[in-house]
DNA sequence: CCAAGTATGTGAAATCTTTAACGACTAACG
DNA sequence: CGTTAGTCGTTAAAGATTTCACATACTTGG
């Protein structure tokens, strides 16, 4: 690793894995440059906000001209770490685990599902989308120094799964169960709460009408 | 609909629903009250903002004894339209779509997904998570009054769904697919990148190294 | 009925994020 | 080679959200 420009926002941070995929996009159709606006159109994210966001990592641009395409995808390449691939365990092979296991976020992506965990006998010793799966009971055998885990298990099992993946060493969980578990605060924990985003979109369709007129909206 | 006290923030009114939550597993619990110091540690949501949320629907707690569970939750219910059903469509049942389907969101949730629709022939006609699949070329005439929709079809179809349910007058779409809609500004899209999701944690893991001491994070 | 303890609701400050506006510079063309 | 149109990087302003900290008011136990 090299030297730490720390002080990149958490807002910009969570937006550079969207402008690295679109820009790939753009790399593959044989586009030599870019503007913001052009950029802006395609992620839906104000321009102003999208030099902002690269002018965080200095000046990428060229005035009068854009960003050229190619620079601009090798340049967060680097950042992302985009040329090593992390490895991601994933636990709970269930409805959304499967779904996960089958999808495997290779397509675009550094991280690659590697290794799976299931209480249930019947799915111990499967494959499933190539990856084998394991009895939750060998977790911290079999973990090795995956970082990184994949939470699709009960909720009731949610806290327990994750005191046991902190202890064999974890440092990020991407907990898609209802819990709200508690970590050590070394341990980083990313919350993605499907049934709470379907609620909040309808709590927003009602309370917060919108107008008649052009353009669209945030995430 | 009534009168709107519209100047909710987005911030709180997207932690409504997670409030809401905690509420109903705290009165299945039988308790009778509870404190925003309490909440926080169930949500990991700071105590002031919880009160700072609170406040904008008025004063809900007393002084010196913190919030009644059955008042709250009452009023929370009202607030979030929980005694009406919101009917849901999801178009592509693939990998996520049938994880999605066999869940359907209706064990906390005011939210139900009644109809499915997909190009796959093979699907047509069979039922997942007891929701019938139907074809996407009757996805006009079936869809009824139906105002939310969830896309999980393939990113390249993305577009064209939506500039379909747009047409049968679709008011909110929460987007699976990495395709960045475009839609008129009355209709609502809210974007769940899994996939960004994933390497936003991994990034966040390499660039914003955590202490070695308690507490914990954001979502 | 009082004293001690507790927890709200909120002004004010701090922090974070987005947006507007524009000077400086580039490319491209006549 | 000068002019026009285009676009960045940034300063500054505005807006949104979180957090602090405390006066106030209620509860509880004696
Ligand atoms: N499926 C959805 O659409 C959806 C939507 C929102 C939230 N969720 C949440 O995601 C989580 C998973 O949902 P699902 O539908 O895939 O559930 P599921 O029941 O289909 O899958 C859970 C899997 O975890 C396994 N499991 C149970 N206990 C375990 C343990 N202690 N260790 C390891 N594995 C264990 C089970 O064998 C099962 O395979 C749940 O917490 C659910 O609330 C799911
Ligand atoms: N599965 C995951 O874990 C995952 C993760 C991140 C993102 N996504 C995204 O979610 C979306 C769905 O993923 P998936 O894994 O479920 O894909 P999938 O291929 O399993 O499912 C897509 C479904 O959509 C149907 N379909 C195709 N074209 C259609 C059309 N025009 N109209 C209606 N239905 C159509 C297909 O028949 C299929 O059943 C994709 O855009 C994918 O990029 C999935």
């Amino acid at each position: 690793m090299d030297i730490e420009q720390t002080k990149i926002p958490q807002a910009t941070a969570k937006r550079l894995p969207l402008y690295y995929r679109f820009l790939n996009n753009l790399h593959t159709q044989g586009k030599l440059r870019v503007s913001s606006k052009e950029l802006s159109d395609a992620v839906k994210v104000d321009s102003a906000t999208i030099r902002r966001d690269f002018s965080y990592f200095g000046a990428l641009g060229k005035k009068g001209y854009g960003y050229n395409v190619e620079y601009l995808l090798s340049f967060f390449r680097k950042t992302l770490d985009q040329d090593e691939t992390t490895r991601v365990a994933l636990i709970g092979v269930g409805n959304l685990g499967t779904a996960f296991l089958n999808y495997n976020f290779t397509k675009n992506n550094n991280t690659k599902i590697e290794i799976a965990f299931d209480a249930n006998e019947e799915r111990v010793g499967s494959e499933v989308g190539g990856v084998g799966v394991e009895h939750i009971d060998d977790l911290e055998e079999k973990l090795g120094d995956i970082s990184v885990a994949i939470l699709t298990v009960p909720s009731s099992a949610a806290q327990g799964i994750a005191d046991r993946l902190v202890k064999a060493g974890i440092s990020g969980i991407l907990n898609f169960t209802p819990a709200r578990i508690s970590v050590p605060s070394n341990v980083r924990v990313h919350h993605i709460d499907l049934a709470i985003e379907l609620q909040a979109l309808v709590y927003f369709l009602k309370h917060y009408p919108l107008n008649e007129e052009e353009a669209e909206e945030e995430q």
